[in-house]
DNA sequence: AAAGCCATCGAAAACGTTTTCGAAATGCTA
DNA sequence: TAGCATTTCGAAAACGTTTTCGATGGCTTT
């Protein structure tokens, strides 16, 4: 059922291989009688053109690369998931890879999709790359490359992001709204753009409530891992720096600083508020919940989707088209401090 | 630095495209001399031949197909993971599809993948598929097809599986061990490979400690989900059946379960003990942790990679075959009777 | 009836590579 | 020196499709 070629077709059906391929494509230089003859023969012996021999001939290839920081993450495995679901429903195909933070691999995928032969690459950044100039490069290359999530402002493709620091503005915010004052904040690399927009929403919620910015609050670390964030809740403690919220950069940091509390016999909410950073798997099971922030991981695979299908037409086709995708707040029982006073 | 033609490089060097192709691919009538130019030549442009040509000429696309019936699962994820870092390394690219536990659509991507021309098909079927006709004609096409996890033993194709029976054996004995003597067994449909082989460990563990298995501590489910192991864990107490373990066959029903214990004040796993089974993301962060069956999604990636590689030598060459990855398991706060009691 | 037009089809080139086969040149043997 | 083997290269076909362009025939128009 599988290795019919187009000669095959035209030999049972005493035409030319051009007009069956014709007749496929929707020419209209085929008589209606010949083509319903076609379809009908085509349809019954199932023959579908070969992917290799058509890309070959049109240049393009029905696929899509996706490069990753990550894969072992909520958020990227539903974007990943939900771009797989979306072309596959119009015959795309996904090809993804993981750089796994690193440049050096981020660049080889990079040179292997482009080898391939990919209709566009979607990416997402590693921590490190920001402006790093093996990006430069890609905007002589005629495959579109999409940015999202982590993303770097200094190149001029499309991008997909969601408003970071809007989303660490409410989150912060709905911290102050319960009652915190001394919010310290978890964040990572001074380099990501997530890092310092999610940076830049903390500080000015702070400053619209007129709380005054404490450095002490503040902690940075590497790679926002669980341990980490048990490390600055104990530092914080020895240091005697009080403190009543944390909002962390992701739910890794504040599942770590939840546990740490747990383990300090300090009350979640009641004494501190949590917020992580990405709605994980882990925030509705960890106990108190965790409140997170949702990024959208199915609108931006939609979104992103929506644009390499309308790759010519406006606005997608703009210089360097941009698009934010909605956060919302997912609030759950680590934060909520107003209700658990009552109580 | 990408859009290189073999007969720019031809040009560029004075040479035919033959004999460029010829000292890449490692021809022996090649002058040495010219070989090492020609490799400096390439190495400095850049040049790599384009997959798209060169596997219309040569028939091998260097992509293999994977079609899971779920994603958001970590077994099949980290499948996908190691599978993709695996086949990376040796250039090999992974085109994933989800069938989403339907017939239909597992049927559409085995057709797609067919026609792009993948070298190989991973795929881990559906619960319902088992012995399904659009699954005998595959033998008729030449892309070899790898069947893993979900497999149907009425089908003569390489396989790939952890022994369940064993695995579901142990995780029963380990229960008894703990002093369990009525241990309700929640599962699935009854079609599926895994689901039956199971039940069968289950029913052996108990045979071998000479404890009478009774019917009215098994339940079937349709899919599995926390719910349902709720629902169940209050039926067996509604019906007043004693139990003081429970062998669940995934951690989502185990999860339910403790859930609702935990909600009729039974204190797991002092008055009952619980093994789930898959080692989901959740198991460890559940609270009790739950103790779960590893089915090692790594090393059966790996496996099925490396029979990929050598799909002509022995021991892959033969008709069928079949190779069983371990799977351990992974004992935490819920199924430690003996240790709970002590304290 | 001649001229032009439209509808329908097929010949053939093209996409970029791989690989067979033969040609040319060189070295070797007798 | 003739004959033969070996080394090194290139011409050309092939993979299966798409698409341009021209050919054919029938039809309309004046």
């Amino acid at each position: 059922m599988s290795n019919l070629k187009l000669t095959d077709i035209a030999n049972a059906l005493k035409l030319s291989p051009a007009t069956i391929s014709k007749a496929l494509k929707g020419y209209t230089d085929v008589n209606p009688q010949t083509r319903k003859k076609i379809l009908a023969y085509t349809q019954k012996v199932g023959y579908k053109p070969q992917y290799k021999a058509s890309s070959l001939r049109t240049g393009k290839s029905g696929v899509i690369g996706v490069i990753l920081p990550a894969f072992n993450n909520l958020y990227f495995s539903t974007v990943l998931e939900t771009l797989i679901e979306q072309a596959s429903q119009k015959n795309v195909l996904i090809i993804p890879q993981n750089s796994k933070e690193s440049i050096a691999l981020e660049k080889k995928h990079l040179e292997t999709l482009m080898h391939f032969g990919v209709d566009a690459i979607f990416m997402s950044l590693t921590q490190e790359t920001a402006g790093s100039e093996h990006l430069q490069n890609l905007k002589q290359s005629k495959i579109p490359i999409f940015l999202f999530d982590k993303i770097s402002k200094q190149l001029k493709c499309p991008m997909f992001y969601i408003d970071d620091r809007k989303a660490a503005f409410n989150a912060t915010n709905h911290l102050i709204e319960q009652g915190c004052r001394n919010i310290a904040h978890f964040r990572v690399s001074l380099l990501a753009q997530t890092s310092i927009d999610r940076f830049l929403g903390y500080r000015e919620a702070l400053d619209a409530a007129k709380i005054p910015f404490q450095k002490s609050l503040v902690y940075v670390t590497s790679h926002g891992t669980v341990e980490q964030g048990k490390a600055f809740v104990q530092s914080l403690r020895q240091q005697k720096i009080p403190f009543d919220g944390i909002f962390a950069i992701n739910d890794n940091l504040a599942i770590g600083a939840i546990d740490a509390l747990k383990g300090a016999g300090i009350d979640v909410p009641r004494e501190v508020a949590v917020m992580g950073f990405s709605n994980s798997v882990l925030s509705e099971n960890v106990s108190p919940s965790l409140s997170s922030v949702d990024q959208g991981p199915k609108r931006m695979a939609m979104a992103m989707f929506e644009a390499f299908q309308n790759l010519d037409k406006a606005p997608y086709n703009q210089e360097s088209f941009k698009e934010i995708i909605p956060a919302t707040l997912v609030i759950r029982e680590s934060s909520q401090r107003l209700s658990a006073l009552k109580t």
